[in-house]
DNA sequence: GCAGCCTGTGAAGATCCTGTGACCGCGGCG
DNA sequence: CGCCGCGGTCACAGGATCTTCACAGGCTGC
């Protein structure tokens, strides 16, 4: 299983991107009488770097990343949704700084900006939790029922047969599998594999959760895998289809209905309705 | 437990405090029009109202709360600590903003502000949270008798098994769970977990109530959770079905659903009742 | 013991949500 | 230039869930 993160939380580490070396200087003083560890970037690292980092909360002016500044910033949000980020620039314009907030950025300052004021926001943004949670699920394998989800091939596999999923498809099920059977809202999903705000009455998650389902149950008839959680979301977990003696039902979900003073004791235990 | 505030919700239910009703007004329209549903504020509304209200993120300008804005919004951060807040000054020092921040605000702005950004502001806040609290989710189990409440799955199960319970169901009992045994009104209820003032003679409560008994004592028979005050409300508490050695069980209120319309059993005495 | 309000039940609709299949625009490829 | 795979949008249909009602049985206060 892939998953989770560091939790534990030694000392807040952050990282300053920043060209202005008189601010960085004054800011990298003030963290460290707040006990604060600090890092300085001269430039556009690598997510990976980034990763490794396990940061507490990285600031950086998109100035000195240059022209690929957006696609950074994306990436950056993508690969570590939980990283508090703070963008710090020079002149910035409303749609700008739409753009960087809606990507993932947690917030937005435009220098000339007190030092004290940033740190303020770096505290404010990161401060229910001191995870690091790096999604970074990025090298390992998850296994789940018959499944098989590689991310180093950017593919699933059942029985070893490639199940042919295509880029978003793939990514979509990699990150559901990485919540560890939690139920995930629609919003959340969005955000994590699409990477940035989902707009409302989108339905590209059930779309695509759809294609998955077909996908899946082509590969791994017996098991189900990802599951409705009506009015919430998703959740997956590999979970074997009971069939009933009955013939058809693919359709799983179905069983029993609710309080039916009728019907019962039909499966020994509950199989695969999560809730709806 | 963590608190109600938006559960998980519906569309995003965003309060808006601020004095420039122009500025309210373009903003409002543009909400509306991102499908959000939204509370303009004309004042300090307090804080008991704020938790009723359910609310997905709230926008204050400190400038309307008068001269205890810091107490009031010391008091909203104490209360309401998941709830997303963004403060929308006119003028501010940075001293200001530092105060608010550490507060527990997490974001400041400063008008003029264009609305699109304070949008994506309030988004980008309620993103961070949400992220932050699936994390902690985990931790946010109640278990009481026989049955365990997990906010991570929107579900509550018993030994194991799902009770499968819908969203308003589920939203119910972790509400009732999360009062720890405090009797608590249907209007109270109500506003807490339908977000919005009862309407006289509405029935919901006592329905969801009997719905969420049955599957309760489908899941736990040999357990009660939901005790009525008669006149008062109802409260939660796990409590064993206090067994009459001899033959009828004991009324409670809640006796039995499945066999139905067979028993009656002068109930030798009100098991349930408590101090009403 | 009686009248009157309060709560427990069941069931019928009204609503909202998700599953589907079809359709479109884009970009890569032969 | 036409074909095809992939993402993304729509509108519709089937269900699941939420509300609303009307009625019956259970408390309370007198």
């Amino acid at each position: 299983m892939t998953d989770v993160s560091n939790g534990a939380a030694q000392r807040a580490r952050i990282a300053v991107s920043d060209g202005d070396t008189g601010f960085v200087q004054v800011l990298t003083k003030r963290l460290d009488r707040l006990g604060w560890e600090h890092v300085v970037l001269t430039g556009a690292v690598p997510v990976e770097r980034l990763v490794a980092m396990r940061l507490g909360a990285f600031v950086v002016d998109l100035a000195l990343i240059g022209p690929d500044a957006w696609s950074y910033l994306e990436k950056v949000c993508r690969e570590l949704p939980a990283l508090p980020l703070v963008v710090c620039t020079g002149q910035s314009t409303v749609a700008q700084r739409v753009r960087g907030l809606r990507l993932g950025a947690d917030d937005w300052v435009t220098k000339p900006c007190h030092p004290e004021e940033l740190i303020a926001r770096v505290e404010a943004v990161g401060r229910r939790r001191r995870l690091a949670a790096s999604v970074a699920a990025a090298a390992d394998t998850v296994v789940a029922g018959e499944i098989e989800i590689r991310a180093d091939q950017f593919q699933a596999f059942a029985d070893g047969r490639s199940i042919d999923l295509t880029r978003r498809e793939f990514e979509l099920i990699q990150m559901l599998a990485a919540a560890g059977g939690r139920v995930l809202e629609r919003e959340e999903i969005y955000q994590r594999v699409w990477g940035y705000a989902m707009a409302h009455g989108d339905r590209s998650v059930d779309v695509f959760v759809r294609k998955l389902r077909t996908k899946l149950q082509r590969a791994s008839p017996k098991w189900t895998y990802i599951h409705t959680h009506f009015g919430v979301g998703y959740r997956f977990a590999a979970e074997p289809v009971v069939e009933v003696a009955s013939r058809e039902a693919s359709g799983a979900r179905s069983s029993d209905p609710g309080p039916a003073p009728a019907r019962r004791a039909a499966p020994a235990r509950k199989p695969v309705r999560a809730c709806a």
